[in-house]
RNA sequence: GUGUUCGUAGCUCAGUUGGAUAGAGCAACGGCCUUCUAAGCCGUGGGUCGGGGGUUCGAAUCCCUUCGAGCACGCCA
């Protein structure tokens, strides 16, 4: 079905051409003066030049054609040329009624769907998740949802880092440290233990120390170059080693994420694509796209429009070794073959938005990519502190995932379980999920492009425009339906009723938005569309809780009307907090 | 240096395919619980939309300029 807005553009377009004037004026928008009207239509001004005709005459004119039209109350043209719109109610209530019935709400899914792949720029195997990897995590597990609540296909990919120099440091360390491993016997051949030989607390550990080694000495560096190389080449032990990093990880990566409420339907990495970058490099060589500079093996990706300087796309270091854009690449290439998707999304920060522009220009150029393909960057800004600056623990280090979110969980638990009455076990489940609502609420309402203040105190205060606020209105909610059906009630959920109150319409109104926010949310790939709607119909309803007594009502058809109504509003809300990957307890 | 993003209330942020009186939340102040959860609702105060110029009937929004801040600029990812 159409959106409220959409039906009405419809009609002031064919008024506007009724009228003797060109359709495209017709475009009406929500209005910004609610005090005067509900919609408003400024095409008469735009018009005025075209048709050398005063503005006010044009909007004069298109209201005379609709006075008789009955999905509006009123259409009336005020100086200097604005039409002023009021709906009619039993019009609002029937589009209601049908978003009501239909399945999302009559938002129209996608004829085409889409396959859509969705890349994290995934955390580094066996470096502990810290705070930078939340944005990542939470904006692109909305944006997945929200595609696919649209009608495509989506695919999530993690892209782990786990190639590369990093493996060859924690292989070396562990050598240091347990030199007797059978990793380490060449002449070995049996079969190696299937039990790792850390943990993942000892890896998280491990990785520091010999990060930090390999810049102070230049003999533990060499060594782990070394290891990279034979790890790259496949020496048994060095891979089987590689295996049991990257399972002890994966599984504690899991086992995070999932506290996030976040998954991934791919676990690839750039160790997936290796064996693919010796016939993509020699693709571009043949086809002539590369050039050496500096010894390094480069594609240029200047186009006639740039205004900016527009580096070569790297292929291979001066040593001929690969690096990232070679992996990222091959993996474009890979996904290519594997998936054929019509659009690949970067989920990344924002500080590599010249990179990935590199990167996408030489993948069409080289035409790893067809011209159809959609490469697109979605750059995400910094999680500041209070201070403005880049959020750090209290001793200035940075702040791993896990304590972030402990942290959140001890503030809420002792939150909940200080107002009711709540078994112990009862408050620690819902404290997890209103702490996963501040948090992602918190993260998700900013525009993902901007740095955003992360300020735990405002997200635990629960006051205002939170995640928790929007939470309390659905328990509310849940909670007058339950007392409802306690008393042994059915609902019809064809019983809406004309509003009986200006609250009730405006809840109406607020309702009818949903379709044109989450096309919106999708079309700009941005989940705080979703917030800053959900959050308005959050507000539209509150004000009408409080001025509605509903359990009381005695005339029983006004009632139903307002429980089929409350019914839609919380399966609305619920939605969109499904969109932005969090959800509501029964109770809290 | 080049490029890029941004600058909106005391603080944190919306609003920018040009529309009427620039909106929220927090903080401040004042009301509302014998009645469906007061984690709520209602109200008051608070702004030269960084400065200047231009385009336009109309600019926070588009263009130019200037000041200020962040970020990125081939062998890390």
């Amino acid at each position: 079905m159409n959106s409220l807005i959409e039906v009405i553009s419809k009609r002031m377009k064919k008024a506007f051409l009724e009228a003797g004037f060109d359709e495209s004026l017709g475009k009406v928008t929500w209005s910004n003066r609610p005090d005067l009207c509900e919609f408003q239509c400024n095409g008469a001004m735009a018009g005025a030049k075209k048709f050398e005709i005063a503005p006010i005459e044009i909007a004069n004119r298109v209201s005379i054609v609709l006075q008789d039209e009955k999905m509006f109350q009123e259409v009336v043209a005020v100086p200097p040329g604005f039409l002023n719109i009021k709906i009619n109610d039993a019009f609002l209530m029937e589009v209601i009624s049908e978003m009501k019935q239909s399945k999302k709400f009559g938002l129209e899914e996608e004829e085409e769907p889409k396959t859509i792949v969705i890349d994290y720029g995934g955390p580094n195997v066996a470096k502990p998740l810290h705070v930078g990897h939340l944005r990542s995590a939470v904006i692109g597990e909305s944006i997945k949802r929200i595609a696919r609540y649209i009608g495509h296909h989506v695919i999530g990919d993690i892209h782990l880092g786990d190639w590369g120099l990093q493996m060859g440091l924690i292989i070396t360390e562990l050598k240091e440290r347990k030199p007797d491993l059978l990793y380490f016997d060449s002449s070995f051949t049996g079969t190696y233990p299937k039990e790792a030989p850390f943990t993942i607390g000892e890896l998280e550990e491990i990785y520091p120390t010999a990060s930090k080694k390999s810049k102070e000495d230049e003999l533990f560096k060499k060594e782990a170059m070394e290891a990279t190389y034979f790890l790259q080449t496949g020496v048994r032990g060095y891979r089987k080693l590689w295996e049991h990093i990257l399972s002890v990880s994966v599984e504690d990566l899991k086992k995070n994420y999932a506290n996030l409420n976040v998954d991934f339907d791919l676990w690839n990495g750039e160790s997936d694509v290796q064996e693919l970058i010796p016939q993509m490099v020699s693709m571009m060589k043949e086809n002539g796209y590369t050039y050496m500079s500096d010894g390094a093996l480069v594609v240029d990706v200047k186009e006639e429009t740039d205004t900016k300087e527009m580096p070569p796309c790297m292929i291979l270091k001066s040593d001929g070794a690969s690096l990232y854009n070679t992996t990222d690449l091959a993996t474009i290439m890979q996904r290519m073959e594997e998936i054929n998707p019509d659009e690949m999304i970067y989920v990344v920060d924002k500080r590599q938005e010249l990179y990935f522009e590199q990167v996408f220009r030489c993948a069409r150029k080289t035409k790893l990519t067809t011209p159809q393909t959609k490469l697109k960057f979605i750059g995400f800004g910094t999680m500041n502190g209070k201070d403005g600056k880049p959020f750090k623990t209290r001793e200035g280090g940075v702040m791993r995932l896990e304590k972030l979110i402990h942290d959140i969980n001890e503030e809420m638990i002792s939150k909940i379980s200080e107002n009711k009455e709540l078994g112990k076990e009862e408050a620690q489940i819902i404290a997890k999920k209103v702490a996963l609502s501040a948090i992602k609420y918190g993260d998700l309402s900013n525009q993902a492009s901007k740095d955003y203040v992360f300020d735990l105190d405002r997200f635990t205060s629960f006051e205002g425009d939170t995640g928790p606020y929007i939470l309390y209105t659905i328990v509310r909610i849940k909670s007058i339906l339950k007392k409802y059906h306690m008393g042994g009630n059915q609902v019809e959920t064809t019983s809406l009723k004309l509003p009986r109150n200006e609250a009730e319409k405006l809840l109406m109104l607020e309702i009818s938005k949903f379709n044109d926010a989450i096309k919106s949310a999708y079309e700009e790939t941005a989940p705080h569309k979703i917030c800053a709607y959900v959050y308005d119909l959050a507000n539209a309803f509150n004000h009408f809780y409080h001025g509605t007594k509903i359990l009381s009502e005695e005339n029983q058809d006004y009632k139903e009307g307002w429980i089929a109504l409350l019914i839609l509003v919380r399966d609305l809300l619920e939605a969109c907090i499904d969109l932005l990957g969090f959800e509501a307890p029964e109770r809290m």
